[in-house]
DNA sequence: AATATCGTTGCACATTGAGCAACATTTGGG
DNA sequence: CCCAAATGTTGCTCAATGTGCAACGATATT
């Protein structure tokens, strides 16, 4: 009796679990890998494949045979409205914005509790390309832009998602619930979010939050750099430049 | 004996209908209206689109109880490889170019013989916003887009895309495999392709490719617009500007 | 209040999916 | 050059799993 998790089909969270191993490091996949990592016997991941590449979510290449991610995921994506407008929208102002701070710019949203990149803008002249990253989830507690969505939800809601624990990352991270809400009445007072190190060892970030037109704060936008070159004292300047290209992108969407 | 389609798995094949089921026009569905539409019991969409949601495909509006699409497509969809250099370098100067010709310009590929739409850009003025264009499929021979790629295709695999029926959709559609022939011949003579209401009444389109550092084309970007502001006179400069822009784009994925 | 519509869940059956093993291919090494 | 190891696919078989049914609780609509 193998604990069955209610009323889930175990193939779709097989053929899920098959779509979500792909990564930026494994863009591409074979039937025998996958079984292994997921404990699934060949003949279970080919059918799972087969099926995945019939409904074009999965390609294969034909020299290596091995699969890759298809190209009916970019139509699916392109369904997922809910922050359709926003990233429309955020899109040039952003690619400015990367340019002008020559560091990183992320456009995120929170969703069940956890940070997603929607969108990620390297400075051009800055060839890190790390595309990857679109996708990505993290805790909100770490991240600048995070802690801008939570000091925007109701009190329940963010108890909610407070509810487990603060992990560590580093030795900046607040783990602490009390501390984290003090930091949070900070973000709503000054407008915008500071997160020095408390992620990634030398890593700054930035954020501040874009309103939707009903005053909803539906998406933050974070700059991130190396420690060295996101100073305290460069922050401020930065700061100014960040809000004033969410502010503008709060107004495209109707807000005030 | 229901004819089983050699080794698919039904569940899944089921939760990829799903999925596609959404569209801009409905970007929103309930477990009972699905299952009508499907031809399934509404308890077996209902545990389908429990796993999807699990899984972060699914996500389901508090208020209505109804489902959307979920954001981890967006994640995936970023790591579909293929296309994702052409979309990011083509992306900025495809902005300037539909800017420029005020006509929407579209990015394409060729897949399983039918031309997917990766990206729309609209002219900032006209607020026309067809989103949902992105994903769509199209037939190649009655699109500007589709006639560049089918004209860089290798004699065997145009024969291939071209066994089936050459499906007529306007009275300028050509249907005759040897008039797409001759038609193609010229494409590749003067580098880019013209669809005069081919598709579409009074829809006019230009299209011309993108080359990668291999030589292969890739892509193509397509120009299409009213046939009143489209005239054959008009053609020229369109074509020249969207030639510049191709090959620029070209030039930056290392062709040449 | 009464009725319709919605989505979820326990139950029971058999359909469907998964493991096994054999197969056809390809790859790499000795 | 051939053997060895790994690849992915397919018939077969059994039972685990997925599905339809029906009953339920919640909302919405009249």
């Amino acid at each position: 009796m193998p604990q069955r998790r209610s009323s889930s089909v175990q193939s779709v969270e097989r053929a899920i679990a098959i779509l979500k191993s792909f990564s930026t490091e494994k863009p591409e996949r074979g039937v025998g890998e996958l079984g292994r990592e997921l404990g699934l016997h060949k003949s279970t991941v080919s059918r799972l494949m087969t099926t995945l590449e019939r409904g074009g979510l999965l390609t294969r290449n034909p020299e290596t045979q091995r699969y890759r991610l298809g190209i009916d995921l970019i139509g699916l994506a392109a369904h997922v409205i809910a922050y359709a407008d926003v990233r429309e929208v955020a899109r040039p102002l952003l690619r400015d914005l990367a340019e002008d701070c020559q560091e990183s710019v992320n456009l995120v949203v929170l969703d069940g509790g956890q940070v997603v990149n929607l969108e990620q803008f390297v400075p051009p002249t800055r060839q890190v390309k790390n595309i990857g990253q679109v996708g990505r989830r993290l805790s909100p507690h770490c991240t600048a832009a995070g802690k801008v969505l939570l000091a925007h939800l109701s009190p329940e809601e963010l108890d909610q998602v407070l509810s487990g624990e603060l992990e560590r990352y580093t030795a900046h991270t607040i783990t602490d619930a009390n501390q984290l809400q003090r930091d949070l009445a900070t973000v709503r007072r000054q407008g915008y979010a500071i997160a020095q190190e408390e992620l990634e060892e030398g890593l700054n970030a930035l954020a501040a939050p874009i309103y939707d037109h009903t005053g909803q704060a539906i998406a933050a936008v974070g700059v991130a750099g190396p420690a060295y070159r996101m100073t305290p004292q460069a922050l401020p300047q930065l700061a100014a430049r960040l809000l004033d290209a969410t502010q503008q992108i709060s107004a495209r969407l109707g807000y005030r």
